[in-house]
DNA sequence: GCGATCACGTA
DNA sequence: GTACGTGATCGCT
């Protein structure tokens, strides 16, 4: 078995853009001070502390009697496994106070550690205490198959230091090195090294659990006291308490419930794609006249740019490989009948290998459904995302894509699914944020805003906007989004930089306040060194005065995006606590099962769906007024694509 | 077995 | 041009 925490390793390690080295030169928001001299370090050999067990009933009542009388409490819980929905509690710890923790072991019966818990209960039901941990959306999961269900509030740490510091790392290990200049003792000395088969957390000596669990929580505990009083000065507090806490217990729910899947209809997709992907493979190696791995980009490079010659000047890649991206393959589509084919079977297979035949292995045993798990503490602006599997980028695009979200449907016949979206929503924010007079006027007399802005740009009656100029218009917007480029534009609709320039430069004429915004922001950045959402998450950008022009201009279109991408999170999650506190509150038996950045699905009681429908289009509608209308499209299926 | 690379799915 | 996560390959350990 693996290791004992998603708190080992939160973030996608750091890709980094820019091959360095911007002359080593450290700017003006950079922090040396992570970098700990690691022999400086203390642990838990020379600091004193004071860590029991409490194994019999009577001593687990001295430990809840303590509990109860704290303000506040960090808890912490020992298991087989990561997947939470998924292992067997092992034990749990407790602190109050630092230096000072409990560890209570909890045995392979699970009759025997409900009995446990249940002495635990009222200290975890407790309204009036504050429960303290690091991910405590792991230990809440582990805890609700105990039918132990802990009552806010609640602080994460982990949380608390991503509010604090989004782009840095979140991880107990981390936070304790550079807070509390400590090094906890590691998992890999109690159950092995992560390579070779991990030992089991349930084998572990009782007299090194015990050190180990029991310092988390005294870790975790500390942590707490130093995070919280960096909250106000950040101006995170707002944010933390009433956003990303609240959220953490709505996430636990959405991951426990899950959502199911028709492995019935996959099975025999996957079926189908193995036959139609047998044929174009042989087809594909008549055309190259040989055989090779389709899938190897370099063996296919070779065979296209090398045999069959079909481009002249072949594009490379970063490593001078030959290029055999989507977007270079459409344009020699004309070149060669191989590269369609190339094409078509790279979608086939995308199809099979990444969702139809993965998704059924995904199925939890205990509970016969798909539970993803949202990390709320990865990415920079404030978005979810989803992992185990990622739910967040399930097919929709293509036709036979379209298949995979048929096989998402109703936990049963009592049941059907509801999809509720944000139209336009990053779109609308600019609008908002910007003030520009002529986008708040197109949103407010509900124009089809792609074919509004094509109107304006190509100075056209809007009824008599072509579809070309309309998808023009539509890439347009969504550069704007992005922090626009004439290089990217250009790129994007197959023009030259230069008419992307007449675009863009007619755009700003016709949206002049949306110019005058995008500046504003990239001189916010300069002067405060970041820049905020609506409910005030900042993104540091210490790039933003680089002398290295690609670095520079990277913070630059992200002071342009992450206050837009990141309000447009800050809406929904608002969104989702309040949908979540209305359907809990009426003791309903619908739920919120997903949520794709700008779309909410729901797993709704058909009887209830009256209830159910008007309140989440209302909460999704108002969580965060704009001066500007938010629109809501929300639908019911028999299924994800039905309902979508 | 691990990590880099490439490719590609979503908003 | 923004933000993510996953799968296959391939070279290295």
């Amino acid at each position: 078995l693996k290791a004992l925490f998603n708190e080992l390793e939160f973030r996608t390690l750091a890709k980094r853009v820019f091959n360095e080295p911007e002359d080593g030169q450290l700017t003006l928001f950079e922090e040396p001070a992570e970098e700990v001299e690691k022999a400086e370090l203390r642990t838990i050999r020379n600091t004193q502390h004071e860590y029991l067990v409490a194994d019999t009933s009577d001593k687990i009542k001295e430990v809840v009697e303590q509990l109860l009388q704290a303000q506040e409490f960090c808890f912490d819980t020992e298991t087989t496994g990561t997947d939470a929905n998924n292992c067997e509690l092992v034990g749990l710890s407790f602190a109050v106070k630092p230096h000072h923790a409990w560890y209570i072991p909890c045995p392979p019966d699970y009759n025997q550690t409900l009995e446990i818990l249940q002495i635990l209960k009222p200290a975890f039901d407790n309204p009036g205490i504050l429960k303290v941990g690091q991910n405590m959306k792991f230990d809440l999961t582990v805890l609700h198959y105990y039918d132990i269900h802990p009552a806010g509030p609640f602080f994460d740490t982990m949380l608390a230091h991503y509010v604090l510091e989004p782009e840095q790392r979140h991880n107990m290990d981390y936070l304790a090195r550079v807070y509390l200049n400590y090094e906890p003792v590691s998992i890999e000395s109690l159950i092995g090294q992560k390579g070779g088969r991990q030992g089991n957390m349930r084998d572990v000596e009782l007299s090194l659990i015990k050190e180990y669990a029991a310092e988390d929580a005294d870790i975790t505990l500390q942590l707490k006291h130093k995070l919280s009083s960096l909250l106000p000065e950040a101006g995170a507090e707002k944010l933390f308490n009433e956003i990303e806490m609240p959220l953490m217990p709505v996430l636990t729910s959405m991951e426990i419930q899950g959502v199911k899947i028709d492995v019935e209809n996959l099975q025999q997709f996957s079926r189908d794609l193995e036959k139609d992907l047998f044929s174009i493979e042989n087809e594909i190696y008549q055309l190259a006249g040989e055989r090779f791995n389709i899938a190897s980009p370099r063996q296919l490079g070779i065979i296209l740019f090398e045999k069959l010659k079909i481009d002249d000047k072949p594009k490379l890649t970063a490593t001078k490989q030959y290029a055999t991206g989507e977007d270079v393959l459409e344009k020699l589509s004309g070149r060669h009948p191989i590269v369609e084919k190339i094409l078509d079977y790279r979608e086939l297979m995308k199809l099979k290998s990444t969702y139809v035949d993965t998704l059924p292995q995904m199925i939890n045993p205990r509970t016969g459904r798909i539970h993803t798990s949202y990390n709320q503490a990865v990415t920079s602006t404030g978005r979810l995302s989803s992992t185990n599997p990622n739910l967040q980028n399930i097919p929709v695009r293509t036709e036979r894509g379209r298949e995979i979200r048929k096989a998402f449907i109703p936990r049963n016949p009592d049941y059907i699914l509801l999809a509720a979206d944000y139209s336009q929503i990053e779109l609308r924010i600019i609008a908002h944020l910007s003030g520009d007079q002529a986008m708040q006027d197109a949103f407010r007399f509900g124009f089809d805003i792609h074919a509004a802005t094509a109107a304006k740009i190509f100075k056209v009656p809007i009824e008599e906007v072509t579809r070309e100029q309309r998808r023009a218009a539509k890439s347009v917007n969504f550069g704007i989004v992005y922090g626009i480029s004439a290089f990217g534009l250009s790129q994007n609709i197959g023009i030259s930089k230069k008419e992307a320039q007449l675009i863009i430069d007619e755009y700003f004429r016709q949206y002049p306040g949306i110019k005058t915004y995008m500046e504003k922001s990239i001189a916010t950045a300069r002067e405060r060194g970041y820049v905020e959402t609506i409910m005030g998450r900042r993104r540091y950008l210490p790039d933003i005065n680089s002398v290295n022009a690609n670095m520079r201009g990277f913070a630059e279109r992200n002071a342009i995006n992450a206050p837009i991408q990141g309000s447009a999170a800050d809406m929904i999650k608002i969104a989702m606590i309040n949908i979540h506190r209305e359907l809990r509150n009426r003791n309903l038996n619908s739920w919120m099962v997903l949520q794709v950045h700008d779309e909410l699905v729901f797993d709704v009681k058909r009887t209830e769906m009256d209830v159910v429908k008007p309140l989440v289009k209302e909460m999704m509608t108002n969580a965060l007024p704009l001066s500007i209308p938010v629109e809501v499209d929300i639908n019911t299926g028999e299924n994800w694509l039905e309902a979508h």
